[in-house]
RNA sequence: GCGGGCGUAGCUCAGCUGGUUAGAGCACCUGAUUGUGGUUCAGGGGGCCGUGGGUUCAAAUCCCAUCGCUCGCCCCA
């Protein structure tokens, strides 16, 4: 409570920040809504079991970034930390898994406890999409295709780079991770102290590690590639085949491995260098087993998230908002006789601002400051005529319209303006 | 959890080898202009110099602690 000062890795999002948000919001949803994904909305805080069982023991974001208390019945709850597992929750609360395949889009604020840098905030928000029910390659293919599609809208593609990689089934994975636990256990001497953590814990996950040592260890260490069994190696190619077909430019990262323990097979990220270490823009992957992991009938599914805040700080925004019109009354009975007129000016869509106050010098300034397109004027003069000046306050040009005639001369003078449907 | 940088007006910052009443630009308010904005001119309000302690005759300035912000590591959107 500390002066007053939002809680850190929060922000307030004031109006020109909360456009430009809205707008990339907009932008993606609308996009998705052409794919067929339908919004939905799931609670922002779940019983703490909902990611414990799902995410892993062992990620990060279970081991040390959760947003977790206790209510007041004494029940565990956390913060979401992202969304895919609260939206599997919904499947199987609902029943849903009665109407697959199922394509939702969601957006809003996710939270993780961590030291807050460029690009990282412990309050965030994610726009997401998942496709459930679809195990065939076409789900992977329309997913990344979706992701490509909403960076390109924005304008952020070719800021960015695909990456994708196959974490192949359990069968494969298995063997892999015993492979490399072999390989890594003769070089445990010369790994890094987080690395040797991970060695027990979560293996796979060295192989992000940034430290050299590490890194130098791992250029001999055994490729994934060479431990997919046929099926899930044909999945891939597959995958890799449709991407191809739709001219979706990307890059092999044997590397890449997602943090979080119930994903399979198709790992992707779309990656920028503008953004510091946190280069990670939209990533997501394929997780068939997640729904039964949390109980529910064996439902496959594959999705992505991107950070808002991370598209936003890549894309250079100029607001589309409607100028305003300025209505300056001078006099109680102008006012009198303006409130009806704006008050029908308004309800067919035309943006109109009444200074609160001042005289006309003032209300003239502020019509100034919110950078409005016109000015009209009324004062006793010009009721006694039943006019209004109007005034275009680019070219100081001013004439007489009478007041029926308002509306039909901003209809003429602002044609995009007004009620579209 | 670990490391670096920074906290002075609403904002961006100057002042810091200690020395009257802490400054600038932008923004804001008032007036020139009581029926006309932007430009200009004149004036004005605004600061526990992040907080607490220490050194000193004297601290925005030096030292310590603490809180906050920020950047990086880990990891992620």
């Amino acid at each position: 409570m500390e002066k007053l000062q939002p809680v850190r890795g929060t922000h307030d999002i004031l109006p020109d920040e909360h456009e430009q948000r809205r707008f990339i919001t907009n932008q993606i949803a609308d996009l998705a809504s052409c794919y067929g994904y339908n919004e939905i909305a799931t609670p922002i805080f779940e019983f703490t079991e909902v990611f414990q069982r799902t995410l892993g023991d062992t990620s990060d974001i279970v081991s040390k970034e959760m947003y977790t208390f206790e209510d007041r019945s004494g029940e565990s709850i956390t913060l979401r930390p992202e969304n895919t597992a609260g939206v599997a929750r919904a499947l199987i609360s609902n029943g849903l898994t009665q109407s697959l395949p199922l394509k939702f889009f969601y957006s809003g604020p996710m939270f993780r406890y961590e030291r807050p840098q460029k690009g990282r905030l412990r309050q965030f928000h994610q726009v997401g999409v998942e496709l459930l029910g679809v195990q065939e390659t076409l789900g992977d293919i329309e997913i990344i295709s979706l992701g490509a599609e909403s960076l390109s809208k924005l304008g952020l593609l070719e800021k960015t780079r695909l990456e994708v990689n196959s974490l192949g089934d359990k069968e494969s994975r298995l063997n892999y991770r015993e492979a490399l636990v072999g390989y890594l256990s003769q070089h445990s001497k010369s790994l890094s102290e987080d690395s040797l953590r991970r060695l027990s814990s979560n293996p796979m996950r060295i192989l992000d590690s940034k430290e050299d040592s590490d890194k130098e260890i791992l250029r001999n260490a055994p490729n994934i590639s060479e431990f997919l069994n046929e099926e899930s190696a044909s999945f891939f190619a597959k995958v890799c085949a449709g991407l191809d077909k739709l001219g979706i430019v990307f890059e092999i990262n044997q590397q890449l491995v997602r943090g979080l323990d119930y994903y399979c097979h198709t790992a992707f990220e779309f990656v920028t260098d503008e953004l510091g270490s946190q280069g990670t823009v939209l990533a997501g992957g394929r997780y068939n087993d997640l729904v039964e992991m949390m109980g529910g009938v064996p439902t496959s599914g594959i999705g992505w998230a991107a950070g808002i805040e991370r598209l936003a700080s890549l894309t250079h925004f100029t607001s589309k908002k409607q100028r305003p019109i300025s209505v300056i009354p001078i006099g109680d009975n102008a006012l009198e006789k303006m409130l009806p007129i704006i008050s029908s000016l308004r309800k067919s869509g035309f943006t109109i601002d009444l200074g609160f106050r001042g005289n006309l010098s003032k209300r003239m300034k502020r019509a100034n400051l919110l950078n409005s397109c016109y000015a009209i004027i009324i004062g006793d003069d010009e009721i006694a005529k039943s006019l209004a000046v109007f005034r275009n306050l680019d070219t100081g040009d001013q004439h007489e319209v009478l007041l029926n005639q308002l509306h039909a001369e901003l209809t003429r003078l602002l044609p995009n303006s007004g009620i579209k449907n």
